[in-house]
DNA sequence: CTATTTGCAAACATTTTGCGGCAAA
DNA sequence: TTTGCCGCAAAATGTTTGCAAATAG
């Protein structure tokens, strides 16, 4: 299975490098002002794309309006509020291991923190990608 | 807004640590299985009063099924394949920061992390909660 | 040329909600 | 007693898919 390189497929990447964590929603509305006949169905399936080929993943789950992308892959962490879901990034901050430090700085409150490693499981790293 | 305890409430968050990272449909089976009353609707509910209560967090979406959640606080991360999705603990691991030295101890290609910080944001922790 | 990608719309899956009754504090 | 919570089923929301036409390589 060999991929082509559209210019849909760019612009998804490009919009969503923009936006920062954005929904397929509102990738979708911005890319449709953009490029009217740009569909729905065209940002769910280069999202999955993106992600399958490690230039994405989707990091903020169970926010309003469905799943959040992104595609930054410098360092960079999220705090994300377990009561209205409001999201946004910590930067710079990543040597920080100790919660309380991030709380005081960023005056939130932090309860928890999970980390996530992404990456191809043995099986699926076998197979042809991209 | 006084939250009652209620024996479902108890229900969803024992089983939710005794399947790890369920789906919501996951959870539901089972508890359905045990107490045959149980509803569907409680079950959404409930991991939704779990979260704002910080004992509980929605980790992995995009998954086959829907949202995963988690009800373990103790520092444990997750390995994801971006490709089929499986994900699953990778515990004692969390003071290794270099993601090559994980990628060869569990036999995958990790190829980038993210660390979420969750709790509340400034507007969220003034209010009452639980 | 040929296989992948697209737009559209319909199908599907997941989650939320309204309501009347039940039950915790 | 007072509200929050329950089950049920319908509604809403979010995502995927089948198909024929378009297009990258």
């Amino acid at each position: 299975m060999v991929r082509r390189n559209t210019w849909h497929r760019y612009a998804v990447k490009d919009e969503l490098m923009k936006l920062g964590h954005p929904t397929a929603e509102e990738l979708y509305i911005v890319l449709k002002d953009k490029y009217p006949e740009m569909s729905r169905a065209t940002v769910y399936r280069n999202l999955k794309i993106l992600e399958e080929s490690a230039l994405a993943v989707r990091v903020i789950g169970g926010v309003e309006g469905g799943e959040r992308f992104d595609a930054t892959m410098e360092p960079h962490y999220h705090f994300i509020c377990l009561k209205c879901g409001v999201a946004y990034d910590i930067k710079d901050e990543y040597r920080a291991t100790d919660d309380a430090e991030i709380s005081k700085k960023h005056n939130v409150e932090i309860v928890m923190h999970r980390k996530n490693y992404y990456g191809y499981c043995e099986k699926c790293a076998k197979k042809e990608r991209q």
